[in-house]
DNA sequence: TTTTATGCAAAAGTTTTGCACTGAC
DNA sequence: GTCAGTGCAAAACTTTTGCATAAAA
C-alpha cells in the first residue's frame, strides 16, 4: 500500500488531509514493525515539535477504525502496523531484536476445528516470536 | 491443584499465608476463568471489606512471580489464571460468553518450524475465542 | 464559510511505589 | 521480636474527553 493510497481512502472517508497525517501516512508505509503510540509519538514530533499525545491517538484510533491500521494488544500496551492488504488470512512472525514483522501464511484453525466439536471458535490469535534471518 | 498446594508453594518460597491469600488461592482454584485485577478485587472485597488495590496487584504479581498464576494480556487489561499444572505443553479455547477455558492438546508450532527456514521461533502465543458447549 | 483537526488542560483507568502500621511466624 | 504484608496516599503511565482555536475543503 502506497501513501497515496492511505491518503485516498481516508479522503474518501470524509477525513482532512493535513500534514501530521501524510507523516503519519508515510511512516506506516514504511514501517513493517509494529509501533506503539509513543514510538509514533517520537517520530512524528521530530517534524511535528509541539505535537500532542492525544492528537495521535485519535489519528491511530481513526485508522483503525477504517481499517488501514490494524491493532495489537502486547504486554508493554497497544501497537499498530499498516493493515495487510493480502487477501489471504495470514498470521505474523515478529523478530524479538529488530521488531519487523514477516507474513505466515499458514493458519493453524483447520487442525483445530477437527480437534474441538464442543466448542465453536469465533476468532484467534496466533504469533510467533523470535528471531528473523538478519538477527539471528 | 488444590488450595493446600497453592499454600504450600507460598510457603515454601518464603511467603506468609494471609487470610486474604488463603481466600486468594481459593478463588484461583475454583475458577477456570481468567479474572482481572479489578474482578479479584471485586470478589475479595466481598470478605475484606477495607481491601485495596495495590494488596490485589501486589498479590497477584507474586504469585505470577513464583509461578502459581500465569498472565496474558488481552484488550481490557491483564487477567490471570491458575497456571496449568498440566505436564504437557498446550493452549485455550476461551468462552467469550462464560469466559471459562478449555485445554487444546494441540500446538501449531511444528508445523510454523517447517515453514519458516530463516525465522527462529523462541516463543508463540496462540489462542481460540468462540463459544463452548453450554454456551453456543 | 463550514466543518474537521489540533493543542491544551484535565480527567479517567490501570498499575506502581514509599511509608508507617499491623500481623504472621 | 523480627520481618513481611497491608492500607493509605500519592505518583506514574496510558488513553480519553471537552473546549476553544486553527486549518482543510
Amino acid at each position: 500500500m502506497t501513501v497515496q493510497e492511505v491518503l485516498n481512502v481516508m479522503s474518501e472517508k470524509g477525513l482532512r488531509i493535513t500534514e501530521q497525517r501524510k507523516t503519519l501516512a508515510e511512516l506506516f508505509v514504511n514501517t513493517t514493525s509494529q509501533l506503539t503510540a509513543k514510538q509514533v509519538h517520537s517520530f512524528l514530533s521530530q517534524t511535528y515539535s509541539g505535537l500532542s499525545f492525544d492528537t495521535v491517538y485519535r489519528n491511530l484510533r481513526v485508522l483503525t477504525e477504517m481499517n488501514v491500521l490494524e491493532q495489537f494488544v502486547f504486554e508493554d500496551g497497544m501497537k499498530f502496523k499498516l493493515h495487510c492488504s493480502s487477501e489471504e488470512h495470514h498470521h505474523h512472525l515478529i523478530c524479538l531484536q529488530c521488531e519487523k514483522t514477516f507474513p505466515l501464511h499458514y493458519c493453524p484453525m483447520e487442525e483445530v476445528k477437527h480437534l474441538s466439536h464442543d466448542f465453536e471458535p469465533v476468532k484467534h490469535k496466533f504469533e510467533v516470536f523470535g528471531y528473523c534471518k538478519d538477527c539471528k
